[in-house]
DNA sequence: CGATTCCGTGACGATTTGATGACACACTCT
DNA sequence: AGAGTGTGTCATCAAATCGTCACGGAATCG
């Protein structure tokens, strides 16, 4: 999740709440540090202020739309103006959805998680890969070192999010509204059923120990074995 | 947990359902009633009818969000309309979810828990250190020169919270407090089981020394060279 | 030095949590 | 209609974790 907001006090704001709602969240406050930003991660949605002091967050949403890489990427604008022509051309230039100012923070992570829910990640047909480990959506097929295998739908579509969001830690809650989709009603217990089904696949064709379980959390997906690897940047230079 | 609606039969109903799955419930018939008992107490979370008599379930629920004693609180809409109008009603006014009639009760209570666990703030995932030891929440580990251990939920919290708050001591009743919870009966005497598991942990990844016990008072982390293995006291050098 | 307090330790039972296998239901394809 | 898939739920088993306790050593004090 990208925030685009010049307005630190509502940056912080919307981070905090984007955090608590199970977003990973990067804030920038002027299109060009988004840019930069997304030149290296793309993120499961963008939300951009219309105002921002170097260039207006329109432009940005259409210059985002008009690079292929960024162009699936789902983006909530924010707007003071409530006006219907402002929403127009807000639309127009490819905005998935606008919140106008003052909003509720919760209904915006709503919107984005109604957005993000529409863009669903099977609707991706890129290949996406973690640690050797290869999905191909068009086929809904896994291979890792060779041997390949067709998953089931919602097999596929847990093991396509984990491996586009690696390395972190998922509650079965917020794995049900990332996979499932945030409004259904399926037990939690369900998830362990279908990390199951999943394991047994992937075991299959030999990759092992990617999906792991963190007891009393949840699961995450990470390289088989790694323990004592480096750690994120963060922790990696203190001193 | 608190249910505001006007049908009888569904309100005792709901109140079945939910004191069965534990929580203790209230109900009302109407905003007026809701709101004199909110004026009392503060529920884990309500559940509010979308149509009611003296005032519509919307506005209570915009009435709750203005209040700031109330704007925190959890809402579950419950509604017979199903179109995305009301949904987005719904939302925009503040609600966490809703459900649409007919429900299942136990979709429902399955929903509000979901609704009450989003709430709850998650744990900072943010990688801490003091003196070379990491913290990676993310999986529970902690790791000292390139090794590294992964701990139980508790002993990662109180060692968590030792490394974001080292060098001072810490007494036993505050150690529950701050890791265990405000409002827990523990014994304080297992505060010393986990500090020996957490130290059994620790020193598996060559760690010693950090936790420290300061008798008579509590326990401390700090870094294991300066400890009271070589000074008598902990006589420091301040003066 | 003896009494007393305080802490470390190992063990144990109870509870919580995840893995697993079985099963019923809905849908699709033949 | 019948077979085959995919999916969600449940009961059960196994493992992890937790809180207590009792014992004994260590520190403290008179």
């Amino acid at each position: 999740m990208l925030i685009v907001e010049d307005d630190a006090a509502i940056r912080e704001l919307l981070t905090l709440h984007f955090e608590q709602a199970g977003f990973r969240t990067a804030a920038a406050a002027d299109g060009r540090s988004a840019l930069q930003w997304l030149a290296e991660l793309l993120p499961d949605a963008v939300v951009v202020d219309w105002m921002l002091p170097d260039q207006s967050g329109l432009a940005l949403v259409g210059r985002l739309r008009r690079d292929a890489r960024t162009r699936a990427l789902p983006i909530v604008m924010l707007t003071a103006r409530a006006s219907e022509e402002d929403k127009v051309r807000g639309l127009e230039e490819g905005a998935d959805d606008y919140v106008t100012k003052p909003f509720s923070p919760r209904e915006l992570v709503a919107r984005v998680r109604a957005v993000i829910r529409r863009r669903r990640p099977e609707a991706d047909p890129r290949p996406v890969e973690f640690g050797g480990l290869h999905l191909i959506p068009e086929v809904r097929q896994a291979s890792y070192g060779g041997r390949s295998t067709t998953l089931g739908p919602t097999e596929f579509r847990l093991l396509h999010f984990l491996v586009t969001h690696p390395e972190r830690v998922w509650e079965r809650s917020t794995l049900l509204d990332r996979v499932w989709g945030d409004h259904v009603f399926i037990e939690e217990r369900t998830v362990d059923v279908h990390i199951r089904r999943l394991r047994l696949a992937l075991t299959a064709i030999g990759a092992e120990g990617f999906v792991q379980t963190v007891r009393g959390v949840g699961y995450r997906l990470a390289a088989p074995q790694g323990d004592d690897r480096s750690l994120p940047q963060e922790a990696a230079a203190i001193g």
